[in-house]
RNA sequence: GGGCGAAUGGCGGAACUGGUAGACGCGCACGACUCAAAAUCGUGUUUCGCAAGAAGUGAGAGUUCGAUUCUCUCUUCGCCCA
């Protein structure tokens, strides 16, 4: 008997399903969209994307033998960074780069034996795909969610460039180590905030989703009851008042200064003030981050201003410009409430202001005062007047708005967290943005016949800024017979993933990003898999692009992209250190009891062992999907990747559990054959067991398939391998072992596709083998296992008919003796039967 | 600091709506095959105990005939937000 050749069996099934086995029939039958998230093209697949794609591929089989219409297609998200970077490091073309990278991990995505459909393979850098998105682009700003405004960069002074937030580390840029400064630049924005509510309340039809991402979008959305208050000011003549916006109106008895924006109109006023100007300059030296505000020293600059506590004309409190303040956030104005708030009372403390206490908490008298922190929490107000003994929050901040209304100091008014995106990049590799300037430099639409706007090629790359500004040939333009300037920023990258699912299902129309009619009948995504991290911006982008496509037309019907969502856990593997705390890579290392580690180059050389941390280059605790593949296999990399944990946690890679996969392989094929020469035989009887194995496995892997518990769906198949390897060595054939042994295969394909190709085609299956039915007969059992308790102790079990009675139990037990000895001296007063299930007497 | 989640053998993890805790795998031990080893196969494997038996799902309480599952308090860890 030959081994199981994985290299040639596997190469054999990749083949055929590369030629013709993912087209997709007719729209006559019912959809289902499998989709994972797309991967950036960054040279290898990582074991990330091994998991993601294989829990995605298990779903797309199962459905597609059950005789689903099924798309599962897969493209790059090919725009961004890295591609950048190693331009500027190895004079490289981004666009080579990535093409070069795009092949690689395709062809190793194939060795998996992945059921996706490359013919609908899409790549965001390639002008086929931004054309479309610019057109978009273009079409939400006719719509009025696109617009310009001043806005805030982390900038960094040494590389001089602007820095994404992630780039920014401890305030400073990543590379550079340079103390990142905030600079303002003219930038596009999508209008999200146009939805916030929408956004916010339609996660509630979101129920296959998981409640964790709808709570953190929930939370980033951050919807809040508050109140805008109009305080009058005293000391200036161009100004009477300034409009502020809070969440704990209560607390305006302890009202001891108004904080501005640095970016407040009435900044205006004190233009002229060097102090003032130096003052601003500093706060700039702060990055954008509300991370980077909340941990930065609070400064303050002092007007000659008063503002005027509208609870208490008499109490008059000094106006400051301070850092912590945002433009973007309410009105740029906040009212001080030190006692209460931890930033106000960093403020104070500085200053030296006064602190209020308004509010104590439960059990302290009112004579409580804030000393050397302040109170956020909850209480009961004091020292306020009509406010005081409400309790604080719910009855305090309603209180007051209705004060303010009632006297039109302001008015209730609910705000939201979630700012509007900023899109543009300074950025070379990204998608272009269709605009142009004229000489007047007002903003100008590229015409939808002079797209697309293409990114020109570039020979040499310098160290800082963005590439496209010295593309002077391509920065002219004609729009309209008007000499223009293009715009030099690019798209986030975020917005390339915001539609790409739309885009899949019109892959090849040339002409418009999406036909409705693909988008009717595909749309929503059934069922989306990939990593938590993406859980807010991404997933919340997506939303928003498609009620942003949605709003004013009548040809797209769609608000929710995604009707299930699955997030994966991490693939995770010890980490190893050397006696200089370098990082090892587990290739680096060896032992032979798995307790202690030494370094492979150097035997005497004891291994720090690290704790089990996900996957990451720089740890080194790598394991390369390539390696693997071609040392065991697809179907024993995919078995191993999911038999270990469930799916949405943390899974840690072992070279065992590896090889056991491995093993697993080899003997169920070593075992195939075994049955494979048994259905040769003569067949005489049936045999009953056989048929109920078969149903309930199959019933078991059902179950597990719904609720993606796709490691109980592997230790099933090791029930399996164990059934049958039994039923080999009695050699004895029966009627129905072909068809159960069949169907049994037919549900183990989707996890390990190609030896079960292989095997089912031994067997004389067709290639068109269709998910077996599972009989509800042969899941019920006859007999049953009662659990006999005394006090709600196990103490013996019996095996009876189903459905017996409890006097039928109770004399079962009597006459077998099976608790005699515990009732010694003792009675039984009371009895528990759960039919079929359990008997619980209590004696005494 | 706030929100969410988790904690089960030596390890990864099972356990449907409260009803036999530890499925399945790894590891380990013993045995078979072998001159020997690897590979493979078989048996065993929660802990204590020779045994009968007892204890046992992070700790402590509570509800219940009965709690890994429900409630409260605490500890530790993880994730997200600040």
């Amino acid at each position: 008997m030959d081994r199981y050749n994985f290299k040639i069996v596997e190469a054999k099934w990749q083949k055929k399903w590369d030629s013709h086995e993912q087209k997709i029939s007719k729209k006559n039958k019912k959809k289902f969209y499998c989709l994972e998230m797309f991967p950036y093209p960054s040279g290898n697949i990582h074991m990330g994307h091994v998991r993601n794609y294989t829990i995605g591929d298990v779903l797309a089989r199962y459905k597609k033998l059950q005789g689903y219409n099924v798309l599962h297609p897969m493209g790059w998200d090919s725009f961004g960074m890295p591609a950048e970077n190693a331009a500027r490091q190895n004079n490289l073309s981004p666009k080579k780069w990535t093409e070069e990278n795009i092949k690689i991990m395709k062809n190793q995505l194939k060795q998996l034996g992945f059921s996706l459909d490359w013919d609908k393979e899409i790549s965001t850098c390639s002008p086929e795909y931004y054309k479309h998105q610019q057109k978009l682009f273009l079409d939400l700003y006719d719509k009025g969610l696109v617009y310009r405004k001043e806005s805030y960069v982390n900038w960094d002074p040494v590389d001089n460039t602007v820095l994404a937030n992630e780039q920014v580390v401890d305030g400073k840029g990543w590379r550079s180590g340079a103390i990142v400064e905030r600079k303002k630049l003219n930038q596009w924005f999508f209008k999200i905030s146009h939805f916030s509510e929408e956004l916010l309340n339609d996660l509630e039809n979101l129920n296959e989703w998981p409640d964790k991402v709808k709570t953190m979008q929930k939370n980033w959305i951050g919807k809040s009851y508050g109140c805008e208050i109009e305080f009058k000011i005293e000391g200036s003549k161009q100004i009477d008042s300034i409009k502020c916006y809070t969440t704990r109106p209560d607390t305006l008895f302890g009202f001891t200064f108004l904080a501005l924006s640095v970016d407040h109109p009435l900044s205006k006023l004190y233009e002229n003030d060097e102090n003032f100007f130096k003052f601003k300059d500093k706060c700039s030296k702060t990055g954008t981050t509300e991370e980077s505000i909340a941990q930065a020293e609070k400064i303050g600059f002092k007007t000659d201003l008063l503002a005027i506590n509208p609870f208490d004309k008499n109490s008059k409190v000094p106006v400051y410009f301070a850092n912590f303040v945002l433009m973007d956030y309410g009105f740029g104005a906040v009212f001080g409430c030190p006692a209460h708030d931890q930033r106000d009372f960093d403020f104070a403390k500085k200053y030296n202001l006064e602190i209020k206490t308004v509010v104590k908490p439960f059990g302290e008298n009112n004579k409580y005062v804030v000393k050397n922190e302040p109170h956020t929490g909850p209480g009961i107000m004091i020292n306020s007047k009509f406010l005081n003994d409400l309790s604080v929050p719910d009855q305090s901040i309603s209180e007051a708005i209705k004060f303010i209304e009632k006297n039109n100091y302001g008015k209730k008014k609910i705000n939201y967290r979630l700012k509007d995106w900023g899109i543009s990049r300074q950025r070379y590799w990204g998608c272009p943005i269709p605009i142009a300037y004229d000489e007047n430099n007002e903003p100008v639409k590229v015409p939808e016949n002079q797209l697309p706007v293409s990114l020109p090629e570039i020979d040499k790359f310098s160290s800082d800024g963005n590439p496209l500004d010295n593309q002077l040939q391509w920065k002219s333009v004609v729009i309209n017979g008007k000499k223009c300037t293009r715009e030099t920023d690019t798209l986030d990258t975020f917005v390339d993933s915001s539609w790409y699912f739309l885009r899949f299902c019109s892959a090849n129309n040339q002409k418009i990003p999406f036909d409705s009619e693909d988008i009717k009948y595909w749309l929503p995504v059934d069922q989306y898999i990939g990593g938590v991290e993406h859980a807010i911006l991404h997933l919340l982008y997506s939303r928003f692009f498609v009620r942003a496509i949605n709003l004013k037309n009548e040809n797209f019907d769609l608000k929710e992209p995604f009707k299930g969502l699955f997030t994966q856990g991490m693939v995770c593997h010890q980490t190893y250190k050397d006696k200089n705390n370098n990082w090892l890579s587990p290739e680096e290392v060896i032992s032979s009891d798995n307790k202690n580690f030494f370094v492979k180059n150097n035997p005497n050389e004891y291994v720090k062992v690290g704790p089990s941390e996900s996957m990451s280059k720089s740890k080194k605790n790598t394991i390369d999907p390539g390696k693997m593949i071609a040392a065991y296999g697809a179907d024993a990399v995919r078995l191993f990747i999911l038999s270990d944990s469930p799916p949405e946690k943390d899974v840690q890679w072992s070279e065992s559990g590896m090889t056991s996969a491995y093993k697993f392989i080899q003997k169920f094929w070593i075992m195939n054959e075994k049955i494979y020469t048994l259905i040769q035989k003569n067949k005489k009887n049936r045999n009953n067991q056989l048929d109920v194995f078969a149903n309930q496995s199959i019933n078991k892997i059902n179950i597990s398939l719904e609720k993606f518990r796709y490691n109980i769906i592997i230790a099933v198949f090791h029930e399996i391998y164990t059934f049958f390897s039994k039923l080999a060595e009695e050699d004895k054939n029966y009627i129905n072992l072909k068809e159960n042994y069949n169907n049994i295969l037919i549900t183990m394909l989707p996890v390990i596709p190609h030896i079960v190709s292989e095997c089912l085609i031994k067997m004389g299956s067709s290639d068109k083998v269709r998910w077996p039915n599972v009989e509800d007969k042969y899941l019920q059992e006859t007999s049953t296992n009662i659990v006999i308790q005394i006090n709600g102790k196990k103490r013996s079990i019996i095996t009876l008919a189903k459905g017996s009675d409890e006097s039928t139990v109770l004399k079962t037990i009597e006459e077998k003796k099976l608790i005699d000895k515990y009732l010694l001296g003792k009675k039984i007063f009371k009895t528990i039967y759960i039919q079929d299930r359990i008997i619980n007497l209590i004696i005494k």
